[in-house]
RNA sequence: GGGGCCGUGGUCUAGCUUGGUCUAAGACUCCAGCCUGGGGCGCUGGCAAUCCUGGGUUCAAAUCCCAGCGGCCCCA
């Protein structure tokens, strides 16, 4: 049998992503309708964690949760002409209810627009009731197309959106700095790398000005669009009629936001950045398990050797810990075993420590083994956990760096798309260059550094007329 | 959107070209037990498949044909 543990993630991704995903209890994806998983035991408690780290910046920043409802109308989902146009096409519609034909169709939301702003525009009446910060983890659907993938590209998607609401046009753009500081600290607590792009405008969400995407890495070169978030301006609030009274007694229309974070991508980026060929590597404050106690039994001691590990889960209990105490698992099996879950820190014990008053302790992202005192066992394990988190940044940030390549000609580009890489070219701005290039290279144009201005080093390398921005360039998800 | 490949116990695969010997084979998993125990050990026995679904061809279909559903790959 093929388990994730004989591929490696660089040489056959797509395999050794589907084994681990049931191998390390994350979704099962035999569920029978297309684009819809399982969430398993440790899926669903990672997505929960993620959750939480989320949640806690966005109501710590003011952001108020609240609970809006699954469905829209057809009339309000057609409000906004950009909008319509860029969901129509994998929107679900229900149009029976108790065997017969809905009175009117209800639009099962592909995201929150046009369910928030009807209630935004009660809601708002003068510049008092402004800022307006409003988030919501949810499902959303959308009737994806493409081939479908687990965790990546699913046709029910668990995410936060936020929705905020400003009386001027400054404080809207304040509020995009923000939103994106806010994602940026929980990818980086995650250890996660990845670029902050402006879309390029023909990319930018449907009634959008202007769209910012978080990229994360993939091992097989394609980019995760993990988060994004878009600066609406007016385009929303003229008309769904959100008007607020200024202090001097005008109506206007105010500034609008939104932005989503995908909870099954960053899943989907925790395990394929920090995976390796043995199984998941989880940052400590995602794993189900932070520490494991493994015993190493032998036949006539096995209550000694248990007593002592009981002590040692004792030492521990300020971590999330478990002792591994099946009795008809070899040590070796269970090394595997937690290997494979991702378990950052496993404990050793056998009657070698047990003489000695020690453990041997095992980090999961270098495979090193230490042995240490028990008096020294906590302070040992909680710093190890920190240089895991620490270590597990720094080596996908490296990755990223690594996958990043200087393109000056087309051809470079076409080189690095199949060589799994991500092109950095310079760039003239134009659509028309882009989708060139899209053609003879086969990825996309994902847009230009948010967060820094990057001076192009020659001319646009698909027109060669000057070129006015530096742009990335990969396949995506 | 276009093209190609595929669907056999929980998992992976053999069988399909040339229909009958398939009452569907093997490995892994799982269950019961024994043995073992510092990296997946071994042994004995057992459970488990309307051969994706529906229709067609035929004396006879896992095998051939059509449609649907599901999955994978390439191109746009």
């Amino acid at each position: 049998m093929t388990t994730a543990t004989a591929l490696s993630k660089y040489r056959n991704f797509s395999e050794w992503f589907d084994s681990l995903l049931l191998e390390a209890k994350i979704v099962d994806d035999r569920f029978p309708v297309k684009g819809f998983s399982v969430y398993l035991e440790n899926g669903a408690f990672i997505l929960r964690r993620v959750r939480q780290l989320l949640e806690k910046e966005l109501n710590d920043t003011g952001h108020k949760e609240m609970i809006f409802p699954l469905v829209t109308t057809d009339e309000l989902f057609g409000k906004e002409a950009a909008h319509i146009k860029g969901f129509s096409t994998e929107v679900f519609v229900i149009e029976s209810a108790g065997g017969k034909p809905v009175e009117s169709k209800l639009i099962v939301r592909p995201t929150s627009e046009t369910i928030m702003y009807p209630m935004f525009k009660l809601w708002i009446r003068s510049h008092a009731d402004l800022p307006l910060l409003v988030h919501q983890s949810n499902m959303v659907y959308r009737h994806e197309t493409k081939a479908t993938r687990p965790l990546l590209r699913v046709r029910e998607i668990p995410w936060n959106e936020a929705h905020t609401v400003h009386a001027t046009a400054a404080e809207a753009e304040q509020q995009v700095r923000k939103a994106v500081e806010i994602y940026r600290k929980v990818l980086d607590r995650l250890g996660l790398a990845y670029l902050v792009l402006k879309r390029p405008d023909f990319d930018k969400f449907a009634g959008a000005k202007y769209s910012v995407a978080f990229d994360a890495w993939n091992p097989d070169g394609r980019v995760n669009q993990v988060a994004t978030v878009h600066n609406l301006g007016k385009n929303f609030s003229k008309v769904f009629e959100i008007e607020f009274e200024t202090r001097d007694g005008r109506r206007e229309n105010p500034f609008q936001l939104c932005y989503g974070f995908g909870y099954s991508r960053v899943l989907a980026a925790l395990i394929s950045q920090h995976g390796d060929d043995r199984g998941l590597v989880l940052p400590s404050i995602v794993s189900p398990v932070q520490v494991v106690v493994v015993p190493i039994v032998f036949k006539g001691q096995e209550e000694s050797i248990i007593n002592y590990c009981r002590q040692l889960v004792e030492r521990l209990k300020s971590f999330s810990v478990k002792l591994d105490d099946r009795e008809d698992v070899t040590p070796g099996e269970k090394f595997y075993y937690w290997e494979k879950m991702g378990a950052p820190v496993r404990v050793e014990v056998g009657p070698r420590e047990m003489v000695e008053n020690k453990a041997t302790v095992f980090r999961r992202d270098t495979l090193e083994k230490t042995l240490v005192s028990v008096d020294e066992l906590e302070t040992t394990v909680a710093n190890m956990l920190e240089a895991i988190d620490r270590n597990l940044g720094e080596k996908s940030w490296r990755v990223l760096r690594q996958m990043i390549f200087d393109a000056s000609t087309v051809d470079d580009v076409k080189k690095a798309i199949s060589e799994r890489r991500i092109a950095r070219i310079s760039w003239c701005g134009s659509e028309e260059c882009a989708i060139k290039l899209k053609e003879e290279a086969g990825g996309e144009l994902r847009g230009t550094k948010f967060d820094e201005v990057e001076v192009p080093y020659g001319p646009c390398i698909v027109c060669g007329r000057p070129a006015s921005e530096v742009a990335y360039f990969a396949r995506a998800y």
